[in-house]
DNA sequence: GCGACAG
DNA sequence: ATCTTGTCGC
């Protein structure tokens, strides 16, 4: 007899229960077996359909935001989004972010009835200590390619880019290359683009250019900003 | 020891 | 992240 189920969510994860760590240590060790798992070889996909941005609001009392805006890839036109409200499970801890807002985020990508190709990410992804930010995480347990996008840079050395659109310059940690610091406006500050799963660098960098065509901030992680503070 | 530190 | 005025430029 066929078990009987629902119609099943396009994606899916490893919901935080129980194994969520509830400590430093705990965490890290996550991190650390984790890792592995990402990839970082492939090139990914030139070209994608559907494109998601993804942000965490803050309220008071530690309550958090998740905010998922899917958009067609070509027009820019928002398919659909999806908000979360629920309680902080972790403390902000720089370099373990991604335990702060994965939660919400997942819970909120749980919500979508429409399958994302490519999911562009609130933060770093390879560029982190231990080489396993928010982005890498989320592609890790989701099984979609990401990409990490930080306002502000974190670990590594960079120059600046040259001030035209597109200019960018290689982001590196212990002499390796971890990212790139790309110009998505002529003369204004740049984005910070890290790998997160299943998307190479060039790859990476060519999506975030194609997605900001007009501001700074990618179209995609924009609409999931204002989502998160307009819930 | 002290400062810095994605959001 | 969030608390916040005015100002310069397209």
């Amino acid at each position: 007899m066929l078990k009987a189920r629902g119609r099943m969510a396009p994606v899916t994860f490893h919901a935080p229960g129980p194994h969520w760590p509830a400590t430093v240590a705990e965490a890290e060790a996550e991190q650390d077996r984790l890792r592995p798992l990402a990839d970082l070889d492939s090139p990914g996909p030139a070209e994608v359909g559907l494109v998601a941005g993804l942000d965490v609001g803050y309220l008071d009392d530690d309550e958090v935001v998740g905010a998922v805006v899917v958009l067609d890839a070509a027009s820019l036109a928002v398919v659909e989004r999806a908000v979360v409200r629920q309680r902080a499970s972790f403390p902000y801890v720089p370099g373990l972010f991604a335990f702060r807002e994965l939660p919400p985020l997942l819970a909120a990508l749980d919500k979508l009835s429409v399958r994302p190709d490519l999911l562009v990410c609130d933060g770093y992804g390879l560029a982190h200590p231990r080489r396993f930010g928010l982005a890498c995480h989320l592609g890790v347990l989701t099984g979609l390619p990401t990409i990490g996008v930080a306002k502000t840079p974190f670990v590594g050395e960079h120059a600046e880019p040259p001030p035209a659109r597109g200019a960018w310059s290689a982001i590196r940690l212990d002499g390796e290359v971890v990212g790139r610091a790309l110009r998505t406006r002529e003369g204004v500050k740049p984005v910070f683009v890290s790998q997160g799963h299943g998307v190479g660098l060039d790859n990476a960098c060519a999506h975030i250019l194609r997605l900001s065509p007009a501001y700074r901030i990618p179209e995609p992680i924009r609409q999931a900003d204002h989502l998160s503070r307009h819930p």
